[in-house]
DNA sequence: CCTACCGATCGGTAGG
DNA sequence: CCTACCGATCGGTAGG
């Protein structure tokens, strides 16, 4: 009984990571069941033994990311280093999963549209919401004169988007490695082009 | 007949307009062509009197922009400006396509790959081609002691996806116009987060 | 986990 | 530009 759930749980694991690559390469919308089926090796029908639909894998994606960077953010925000620390941290972070976790990462994040209310909804604000902190944390920069004076959700946004960058990177197995990637990311990002 | 073609090609206009409106809500697979037809005011069947598919709409869309970012390196390689000035103004038309033809551009950026061959092979190359150029002036600004060491390709990556941060900006209407929006992006990419 | 199958919807065509 | 319709494919279910 322990055995047989950890087989299911593990074959459950398979379809979600196949869907991850699935979803990346195609899209949610254009990746079909019996794709996915094909790519796990069973066929259509046998997928909503582990699953219910075609959703449900979706919302796990989504959530099991936000999880994590809602999880980071939290120890963050409680820690008292410097804000430019933080920020820095969080760029980190960021980056990381998205080298480590390409595919979730990347779907969770081009992809949480064709989810359906509730879960919609509540990405929707949990989006917002991881924004609004970050935002805070620059703005916390900038009250301590860590950080110049700049539009905050405007960083935000700025910082978000340039991190998805590496999306390029990890796909065309570019020269460097991820930590002088992360590395550089790091530098351009806190201090600019200009030398 | 003049009048009649004119007529025929603003209807097109008008198709493709509503279709990059749908395909960056929806995104391209998740649009049907009923869809598409009901925002447009007529019936499905009717949008094959001017377009030939739902495909060449797409392909309408990307080439269309493609040419346009095109053009603007063409002039900006030839002129004598400082590299740093270059790549500013590479970064300021960027910001300013995405906040006046958001639609077109958000679409030609994130749905190109549901192309089909031979346009997905010509465009993956053109944007090949486009990051290498924009590469280039990275690296010349290096070598003109203008732009700090830092890998060209990762700058690239970083700032092309952090221009098309404003998508948030322009969905969430926020208290900042496009001028300042512009500004902002500029002296964050430029010289960074740190004061 | 499979075979067999469902109703719905898709992109697109014929013919007027 | 519409009505009527096509073959294909979709997500998902029944029953074993």
């Amino acid at each position: 009984m322990a055995k047989a759930a950890r087989k299911k749980a593990s074959k459950k694991d398979l379809i979600l990571q196949k869907a991850a690559i699935m979803f990346r390469e195609k899209g949610f919308a254009a990746t079909s069941m019996r794709d996915l089926a094909e790519s796990v090796g069973i066929e259509a029908a046998s997928l909503y033994n582990h699953i219910r639909s075609k959703n449900e894998i979706l919302e796990a994606i989504c959530f099991d990311v936000a999880n994590r960077f809602n999880t980071n953010i939290d120890s963050l925000e409680s820690s008292d280093q410097p804000s430019i620390r933080k920020i820095e941290s969080l760029l980190r972070f960021h980056i990381k999963q998205m080298v480590e976790k390409y595919e979730e990462v990347y779907v969770s994040d081009r992809e949480w549209k064709h989810l359906e209310d509730p879960f919609l909804s509540n990405i929707r604000s949990q989006r917002r919401n991881y924004r609004k902190r970050f935002a805070g944390m620059i703005e916390e920069g900038i009250s301590r004169n860590e950080v110049k004076k700049i539009d905050a959700a405007t960083a935000v946004l700025i910082m978000l988007h340039a991190v998805s960058g590496i999306e390029s990177w990890h796909r065309s197995r570019a020269k460097i490695n991820a930590e002088e990637l992360e590395e550089n990311m790091i530098m351009i990002m806190i201090d600019g082009l200009r030398k």
